[in-house]
DNA sequence: TATTGTTATACTCTATAACTATA
DNA sequence: TATAGTTATAGAGTATAACAATA
């Protein structure tokens, strides 16, 4: 067991330098990638998907604004809401980043023997189902 | 290729979540492993290992130090050296959150079928070999 | 009164530049 | 002159508490 912990270490140290484009933090990412994924969604939406608080999103937004990855639109039927959109920017930048980590993925699995390749991919669906999964 | 990278990420996320103790960063968990394992450093090694600047390293040890984790002796040959150590403390925290990650690991992998557990032991030591790699 | 979002404040973690002390 | 380490400063990212506006 202890080797398996430490081999999702260095899985997991691996695939967070992989993607570099745009510089962007965990969750900006997951919030990029979930924008284009999903369309608008509100900033509470966004702050509970990815377990940080109002305050913290409010300023993770203002942020990518900033960097014209998102918009702050109003709600239609709530005064007080705040609908946040992903640009064409921000959309190019999922994309890339995407293809970035695609590509970090493939270059490792290639130097896999085909044992292991097949080992992977089995393994790797597997563990997130059970991670999501009830 | 697209489900294997957010199979991925779910695990990136999931073991992130799961050694808690302490609320160490990724790389004050990383230094605390180390300084278990090979015993005393000296700063600048440690910067190198995690490939963090020095005065990044001088300000985690502090911290780290503040903590109650590690303590900081001098060189024995260089006068200029700085040889960071693991206390009892800090081999404490080490060893609960090595038990943390295993049970978390240890839960998800009991809720596998056999051969996805035996696709997940061949699997994640094998992208851990070529991470590592020549 | 409850919810949505922002502002104020503080701490961690990171970086680069400038500095001190030793080799 | 080069290396080891610290200090100064700044920005990202996180949190809680207090607040304003709307439901």
């Amino acid at each position: 067991m202890g080797e398996l912990i430490a081999a999702v270490e260095e899985l997991v140290r691996y695939v967070r330098r992989s993607a570099t484009t745009g510089e962007l933090s965990t969750t900006a990412s997951a919030v990029l990638n979930r924008l284009g994924r999903e369309g608008p969604r509100r900033l509470t939406e966004l702050a509970r998907a990815e377990h940080v608080s109002q305050p913290s999103m409010t300023q993770l937004i203002t942020r990518m604004e900033r960097d014209l990855l998102v918009t702050r639109g109003s709600h239609r039927t709530d005064g007080r809401g705040v609908l946040v959109e992903i640009t064409d920017t921000g959309r190019t930048m999922v994309r890339q980043r995407h293809t970035e980590r695609a590509l970090a993925l493939g270059r490792l699995i290639e130097k896999l023997s085909e044992p292991e390749q097949r080992a992977v991919l089995i393994a790797l669906p597997a563990l997130a189902r059970v991670i999501h999964g009830p």
